[in-house]
DNA sequence: CACAATTCAGTTGTGCACAATTGAATGGTG
DNA sequence: CACCATTCAATTGTGCACAACTGAATTGTG
């Protein structure tokens, strides 16, 4: 009566597949309605950071996002390329770097206030949906943050290690 | 008493943020368990489908896989070089490349069956939950391929654009 | 049969994710 | 003050995703 490995197998398969389709399809979806921005994926999530604090050093990006600089430094470097950021050594602290929105990159916010309804026209989802669904995604990240986090040895509780 | 454009962007942070990271935080806790066995999740992805095949060519992979020949050509050189898969010209479709499993291959799948479990016990959720987000996260992604189609103009069908 | 359209794998180029390392700046301790 | 550990951004290297293109093989049509 046990589920047997055989079958823990497919229906492993068949999550592994669920999640990684559905993450491809999102990312597909945002980036057709993102191309009239000229913005990729990822730097849209920048770009909703920015827009909510306007100004603050890759640190801080880095733990809204939960990227560290080998991902952020280029990515910033190109929005600053695309003139929507500047990025300036700051003066108090000479190893951080502030990161804040140019005109360019503030005014593209009224450009992008249009992108969500897109998205939600394009799921058919409605605010409460995806409420729950944000909910219910946000749930297994949680427990797999913390599984990977007892994975890892450095700063995993003591005592709680397996006999 | 309609939702402001200005909360639709914060919802849209909010859910893009979540899909995001679970894409992220499955993909670690992958990573953590399939190093055993020298993999990567998208190689995973790809022996899973050739356990249960045992030999098809690249192009039914990538349609079980939704990734074409630019992502899997690579990957599937990878995967030859580890010597879990041999890559041969199809004598009946020179097209065609069979990729087939080596025995080594094949001997794999034994030390994968106890992934799942793993990555089950990490989660913390049974085969009921995961079934059930499965079933949820495929409707999501249904509404999305469903929209990005439309947005994308060939093959289309036709007489349904907007007027 | 000849020729155009299609199919298929592979390559190239761009961008993201992440591990590991580097190097400068900072902070704490004796 | 001198020394060591930590913090921070940047760089390097590997691998995946995807668009665009290439080139060979095949199929459809006249």
């Amino acid at each position: 009566m046990n589920t047997p490995d055989d079958d823990w197998l497919r229906l492993d398969q068949q999550i592994c597949f669920s999640l990684h389709a559905a993450s491809r399809a999102f990312n597909g979806v945002y980036r057709q309605i993102l191309k009239d921005l000229g913005l990729t994926y990822p730097q849209y999530l920048v770009m909703l950071v920015l827009w909510e604090h306007d100004e603050l050093p890759v640190k801080k990006l880095g733990e809204h996002l939960r990227l560290d600089s080998g991902t952020l430094s280029p990515l910033l470097k190109r929005l600053e390329a695309a003139g929507l950021v500047r990025r300036e050594r700051s003066a108090r602290d000479e190893r951080s770097v502030e990161v804040r929105l140019t005109e360019e990159g503030v005014a593209l916010r009224a450009r992008a206030l249009q992108v969500p309804r897109r998205i939600a026209s394009s799921t058919g989802f409605g605010p409460e949906e995806v409420r729950a669904l944000r909910a219910r995604i946000d749930e297994l990240t949680t427990a797999l943050d913390a599984a990977a986090a007892l994975a890892e040895p450095q700063g995993g509780s003591p005592g709680t290690g397996p006999s």
